[in-house]
DNA sequence: GTGGTCTAGACCACT
DNA sequence: GTGGTCTAGACCACA
């Protein structure tokens, strides 16, 4: 399903949120899809199912899945009316941040924006 | 000079990293300009001296300032030349992990792209 | 595993970088071994945690070790194509400084240069 | 005479024992010539004259200088008979751990070597 | 005065 | 159990 990079700096459960919620946002896991059980996931990447357990828990509570006990978990579809404003401003605050990092690293005002119309253009797989 | 915010999750050291970067960045503290000296930007921020002292390294690896024992710490102009492109991956892979969230929370792309567009046009203020 | 010397002028946690290096780079701690937890290696050589700990950040930094929370501390592999060209001219620098003085001392060119060839050949032992 | 670089890490005065141990390693300064005076040195640095002065002592108490009071400080011719094995053995020591550094980093053995000879030919200019 | 190292011991998050 | 952060306070070297 993903591979996990133990020399990475974020902690083991950080790395499974980012991965399926990657997952889910790409589409590779649809609405609906039953999610691994923790004992099945735990086994997979060799951790400790209680990392699993709370990467699920995390996962809960931002919306991106939903579970059923003694049936599992499942992918949910992301709410598309109610944005969560607060939400918004919070990610736009810290795209300002990166940005004005890269320029003070060095990167050319014009180098900026076209790194950020790259981005922008990668979105095809996933609408 | 800058105020701790304890309710937040970020560390407190982390988040006098990201002040000082901040204010380095923006200009309000120049190249060659002194910064607090460790005790006494610990007694203003009510901290511990070793807190500060952890930030100002983090700073000084991160090529934000550099020290001089018995002297103190000072800002230091960004390497123009040298563009450290590994650092600019890691930002960019930043960026486009905020994008993708933003679209998973309901934000057309359109929107999205606009409010790229919005933060690039900010730059005015702090050249 | 190792004994620090108190009357050295290097600071603690500069001993325990440089002794554990030399086993790692001996191979007397292999890659992916677990090295001693923060909290034992402190016991076994009665410092204090922090110190060890700041020592293995310097490790990890210089990219001899990688640390996962909650798990522990591990020898890494040595990054065998990408060279760091930097820290080889930092070394070099170094080397160059020492053959001075060696020479400054007193020491002959030609047994200068033996010098430098038996530690070459001195090679053997660790790969 | 020379120039202090504040954004190394190594301190004021132990910059100023190496600089100056080099123009007398290279011949610049010769034996018996003066050197600029703890005051004029201090201004010319614009370092604090402390800090001189405890260059001055440490190159004393090393053998490269001798002060008479009164007069002025004084290179010396180093002593070519009575060499200081002990002081030999360190060195070697230092450079042994500098060459397995390097090997670790990646540089081939025989990389090595290179660099060694390399050092070893410059040693032109000052015998 | 400046920063750098170290201790003793607390508390937290992650596995 | 693991590492990470923080405090209070001591001591040192450098300028």
């Amino acid at each position: 399903m993903f591979q996990l990079d133990l020399k990475n700096r974020k902690s083991i459960y950080e790395q499974v949120v980012d991965n399926l919620k990657e997952l889910i946002i790409t589409g590779v896991i649809n609405p609906e899809d039953k999610l691994p059980s923790v004992r099945d996931l735990s086994k997979q990447l060799t951790v400790n199912p209680n990392t699993i357990q709370k990467a699920y828990r995390s996962l809960e509570f931002q919306g991106y899945i939903y579970t059923v006990t003694g049936l599992g978990t499942f992918a949910l579809r992301p709410a598309e009316n109610k944005i969560d404003e607060a939400m918004v401003l919070t990610i736009k605050e810290k795209i300002r941040s990166e940005i004005k990092e890269l320029l003070y690293l060095g990167v050319s005002f014009s180098d900026a924006q076209k790194i950020l119309e790259d981005l922008m253009l990668e979105r095809g797989g996933w609408k």
